[in-house]
DNA sequence: ATCAAGTCTGAAACTTGTTCTAGATTACCT
DNA sequence: AGGTAATCTAGAACAAGTTTCAGACTTGAT
């Protein structure tokens, strides 16, 4: 009789691999926590995603909104852990065409930032979380910044990369969140992030001395 | 009798020349209220800039404060435009000594860096702030980086820059404020800043073909 | 089946950014 | 000097993030 046995522990996913497990009710909980939260945000950004309105919309109190996320800040850096992966997924289905490794790079990134620009608002809202987070939040920003990591890593297909390929990885991203803060907030053009992104690319050709 | 004959108004500082000129004792409100943000900023960082705070430091009403700055980001803003043109005048002083323009721009920066250091929290809330705004304080934001521009410039020793030049500012410009938000929140070390900062340098290596 | 520990709920309270209001004060014009 | 518009003040009120708490419900173990 496999019912319900034993409250059948989920491991949580790739993101959170050290928590104590949750059980099916409590991952579902967080699956619909973080639902409601990337939905708020789709439609208002940051502002909109207020955390009484979540509590409401994920069917939870606000104190157990509280105990999964404990700040705003957290459950929106959560968000985008949880949209990273997507996205980390659909990138490796179709990997870049180009013959160096600076235009793979700078074709993923643009191939991430146009999906961002189908929501917009999202996107305000996560990144804008990403960095206003401070201390308390680094170890969940970490990750974020590891799973970018390693996407460019991908994209510029690499086994084992040497410290200064890594530094350069290190400034795209420096680059890339940065770029993405000048659109949101209607300081740079789409045009000039994809400047922006080419121009940094550049720094990998110096790391393939060609020879 | 020259003594109040004519409310002597005063003409606001560089980074403000189209808002209607401020009376001494409005421009005096306004010294008091950026020298109190700065002194609270330094002492416990974003959240120790509180606007009632603020006010009673500032000896004006809370309502006053809002009309000079109509938000915390906005003062924040402010409070950095304000540190970055001291910042300017010292750095004028001394010019880097590098050969190479990357040389001398990392130089710059890490010694901006170092003035930063000194001041922590204070840089916390001000990079908090410029990073956290949205579309409403633009112009201030883009003012901001305008002067940051002309300190790259500045070390560069550029008259008139090429396009790609500019680019090439551009990146460095996002990869000195993300590094910054990685320092401040703790993800990323003292050396390691030095790291990205040089690494990102040598884009102005290839922005001068040497020959 | 039952208990102890841990979790969830609903509601109120607290904090800090922001807005509003009525009445004083100040600046500018004639 | 006198009048008027703009500005400033004190304080209340509002909004949204966060905390707290008593009581109900689940979980895991016996």
């Amino acid at each position: 009789m496999d019912k319900v046995a034993k409250p059948a522990r989920v491991e949580a996913g790739i993101a959170r691999p050290d928590a104590p497990p949750l059980t099916e009710r409590q991952e579902a909980r967080r699956r619909r926590i973080l639902h409601a939260s990337a939905q708020l945000a789709s439609r208002g950004g940051f502002d909109a995603v207020q955390m009484r309105e979540v509590a409401e919309s994920s069917q939870v109190a606000l104190g157990t909104l509280y105990r999964y996320f404990p700040s705003k800040i957290h459950l929106l850096v959560a968000t985008m852990q949880d949209q990273l992966e997507h996205m980390h997924g659909t990138l490796r289905k179709k990997p870049p065409q180009g013959e160096a490794a600076a235009e793979r790079v700078a074709e993923t990134l643009m191939r991430a930032f146009r999906a961002l620009q189908r929501e917009p608002h999202l996107a305000d809202a996560m990144v804008r979380a990403l960095t206003f987070a401070d201390r308390s939040v680094s170890p969940e920003v970490d990750q974020v910044s590891h799973q970018t990591t390693l996407i460019i890593l991908d994209a510029m297909g690499l086994e084992d990369p040497t410290p200064e390929q890594l530094s350069a990885v290190r400034v795209i991203e420096h680059t890339w969140h940065s770029a993405l803060i000048t659109w949101l907030s209607g300081r740079a053009s789409i045009a000039q992030v994809k400047i922006d992104i080419e121009t940094v690319c550049r720094l990998i050709d110096l790391t393939e001395p060609r020879s």
